[in-house]
DNA sequence: GTGGTCTAGACCACC
DNA sequence: GTGGTCTAGACCACA
């Protein structure tokens, strides 16, 4: 896999995680992979992985059982949503305001492409 | 130069004018490194930047002087706003849009963090 | 200093600094010692203290200032406090009740003692 | 064996004891190891373990047969219970109460862990 | 100088 | 076999 260095790998690591629980691919109690197994399959360290693994438990998307692997726990999704969400209000949105500003649309215009989207939608 | 893969290399190296122009650090009627200098600074061969700057002159952004070289249009502002604009229109909004909708975002609440925004800025 | 093998090195570092800001004797935006200065003093690795810091800062306990140090947070106190409860509850309380039912020491009289101790204490 | 520093050595050793028969792994009239062997079993001088015992013979928990060895004494289970019971209450408890209230935990709250605790011992 | 990440390799506890 | 910790040493970004 390829990793961009605009955010430090064990993150990126974590973030296919997160995609893979908010897109239902992994359920609770699921297993992960063991940590020696992602990494020769990443080509990176065990201790990358592990600190990977070790990131998604602090915040409460994984459970562990010593001796046994890496869970997905029981309200991953609801965790996983809620970390993703400020991520994307801390980072995604000034980004794409300081966009609107430097070509000059305003939040009525965005608006209005905003309901466009949600009528292809249906 | 560092490029990513998900957009053609060409179209990268004729971001880097659009941002210099709607920036201001390019203005109307500067003149344009040459394709070979270019091409040695940014380390891609001659062609690719070929077609960078055939591409902008296509937009209207640059115009050309035969034998002299390529230089910034009188309303090169105006046309990168309007091209920048579509692209965001047309790529990064629908993007945004879905991502809002999976982490449960609603129009209204993306307003106030707008409106936070534009206070921060004051 | 010495540590025992209980617990972690990395997380008897952190609590040194738990104690100290429950004691208040660190307050809010104290700078702590760097990662590096800390390491030798404590006889460490530097990437000991740092996985201590890290850890103190994902609690809320520290924050960080790129290139110039770490610092007691703002409400690091309420925070602390919180995080030492529920380890107390977790890990010292049952064994606490283990003890009482192996010495048969009932709850009634611990109330006693409890009673006792606060009077002392006036 | 690991001993800390918190306490005299002999009286660690004698803890030992207290527990295994507290535990019911030692009973009445049992045979204890000689000094010697377990002052090489416990990597100890001979003389921290005959405190040890000597301790142990003061409390009445081991009686001695000269020239044979030290045995379990017939009402050692309950001796033992109410010296560590005394111990848990002048050491323990005091500690417990201090703790208790640096983390603004009152006994009303201790009450409801200690009903949970029963709960999930049934 | 500061924090932060990554590697390579070791050792431990648990199952 | 699994997770978890620690070391030694390197490199980067920021100030």
């Amino acid at each position: 896999m390829q990793f961009h260095d605009r955010k430090a790998i064990y993150l990126q690591i974590a973030d296919l995680f997160y995609d893979q629980i908010l897109r239902g691919r992994l359920k609770p109690h699921d297993r992960i992979p063991s940590v020696r197994e992602l990494a020769a399959q990443l080509e990176v360290t065990p201790n990358t992985v592990q600190r990977s693994y070790a990131h998604l438990h602090e915040k409460g998307i994984f459970y562990t059982k010593r001796g046994i692997g890496y869970f997905v726990s029981e309200d991953a999704v609801e965790r996983a949503r809620q970390i993703k969400l400020q991520e994307f209000i801390d980072e995604e949105l000034p980004l794409l305001f300081s966009q609107m500003e430097a070509l000059g649309l305003d939040f009525d215009q965005l608006k209005q492409y905003y309901q466009n989207f949600k009528k292809r939608q249906q």
